[in-house]
DNA sequence: TTGCTCCTCACGTCACGTGAGGTGGC
DNA sequence: TTGCTCCTCACGTCACGTGAGGTGGC
């Protein structure tokens, strides 16, 4: 015929820790129904659980254990209706920036595992490659040394404004306007963002001097087309591309392919996953016609 | 030609606080490229943006600092990945917990919605009141004092181990121990929880004795069938139903219905929502035959 | 008496935010 | 010189967690 429990008792029967208990005591957020008055232990009653679930619940949703506790003053069911509500607006947005959290984080490890399939080599089905390497069953091996055609799917991104390169101005000016107009123009920085030119001829004459920013966003109102592309590899720190460039015109000549619209410029691994930026791996897409 | 930018304008282009960059500073998760000897002025370049740009989304993924700053030291693709996929199955938890939460509170807001509408007297317009107050469209009056018949739709629950009174034991003994093996039954406790008597009988001998409890968790493996159902409230502290029992008996007998399966016991207004335990408000259900 | 539980008090944690007080650059 | 920016240092916040040291109950 137990009527009190200890905070032992009731943490085990409520699930909370007995620090927790002691906490919402002090604050005054949750308190036993009695008290010894000598040695001042903490007596819960069984009934108590339905509060301390009511708190989990809404501590849960990650309302402040003030507002729990303020509302416990004027605790009306129109009141709690309304707490909860606004909670729920709240909580959807914490949803939805998880939820794209997800998905920017989604399109990295995407990257980073393409990066490493690369490094290893890897057998492409779905590819051509014109001068070598093709197996029997039509199988490529595709690295990063070698230039390839391969097969892409359709991707969504966001472009940004025309880049302005002012005398002497190399890569990064540009580069921090679009940061800098980022949030007027809804773009989010946190997907991969790369260069844009406009065709093949201003990515030979200036390759480090994109036209354009893009940002990969999955949600973006332009689409890269599926389709064959040329695809070319580089190691080396942010907008050195090597003799990429004229590697892939020759390869494009070589072969008599046609490319044609814009041209791709991504560092699949940049300082985010490698320290040494000569480290940094590129990769350069552009359209072919078949 | 600006090369090197100062907190201020580091912050501006980052959208990252003055203060949290001095913090990520001093626990050296992330410093400026350079600092002034003398006066100790941090100078950011602007490519320093991706690698913020990272620490935000890995952070935004509630990954700890430290663990960021750990990885910094040893930042290879394959543990960038790893890392990655290990907060991926964290976030997937993160995300069903908030999820759940969402579904518990919403069931609280339809319960206290609906105790709400009682308060103030309703229309429905899909059930049947035998005695009175029936309008020319077949709309009843429902309020708390009166007992109707209404139809209800199927709701999942779970029912707990069937409850065990010893000598004197009240309502809260067996309760209790329905708590405390919550966990090995896979109950959650925070979604409403209610008495289950096994039909009219039990619950006319021993209202406050419930069989079993139940609790209205929507993954439930039971159903409550939709269909007519006898329908009674009563304001009063837990386990205290008043005339209610005999009201519903009466009513039952009164207007020829028969009665049969389970009688469901459900606080629609608890200690969660109300100060005054005189003022909770107990739902009582059971299924009626046509 | 022993071992267990309870108490309070103080300090630590995490990722910053907020002044306070002082210096440096245009 | 003025006003702005930069710096460090210290303390606050939130919801606890972790001992430290002491008392109480069976």
């Amino acid at each position: 015929m137990k009527k009190y429990l200890t905070v032992k008792e009731f943490s085990r029967l409520s699930g909370i820790e007995q620090t927790t208990l002691r906490y919402w005591d002090e604050i005054g957020l949750f308190s036993p129904v009695r008290r010894d008055p000598e040695n001042h232990y903490r007596y819960y009653s069984p009934e108590q659980i339905i509060a301390v679930n009511f708190i989990t619940v809404l501590s849960g949703l990650n309302v402040p254990l003030k507002t729990i506790s303020a509302m416990s003053g004027e605790r009306t069911p129109e009141n709690i209706l309304r707490l909860i509500e606004q909670q729920e607006k709240l909580l959807d947005m914490e949803m939805s920036r998880l939820r794209e959290s997800y998905s920017i984080i989604h399109t990295r490890v995407e990257m980073i595992r393409y990066a490493l399939k690369l490094k290893d080599g890897y057998m492409a089905l779905d590819g051509v490659r014109l001068d070598s390497h093709t197996t029997a069953e039509g199988a490529i091996h595709v690295d990063e040394s070698k230039i390839s055609v391969l097969k892409r799917d359709e991707k969504a991104f966001i472009l940004g404004p025309p880049n302005v390169f002012y005398e002497g101005e190399l890569f990064y000016q540009p580069f921090m306007r679009f940061c800098r107009q980022s949030e007027e123009l809804r773009i989010n920085l946190h997907y991969p963002i790369g260069g844009y030119h406009n065709g093949m001829e201003d990515f030979l004459s200036a390759p480090g001097k994109p036209n354009m920013f893009f940002s990969f966003d999955p949600t973006g109102n332009r689409r890269r087309p599926a389709g064959d592309y040329l695809v070319g590899f580089h190691r080396g720190d942010y907008g050195d591309l090597g003799d990429l460039p004229d590697r892939m015109e020759a390869y494009a000549e070589d072969n008599a392919l046609t490319v044609s619209g814009p041209v791709y410029t991504l560092y699949l691994l940049d300082e985010t996953c490698v320290k040494d930026p000569g480290q940094y791996l590129a990769q350069v897409i552009v359209a072919v016609r078949r």
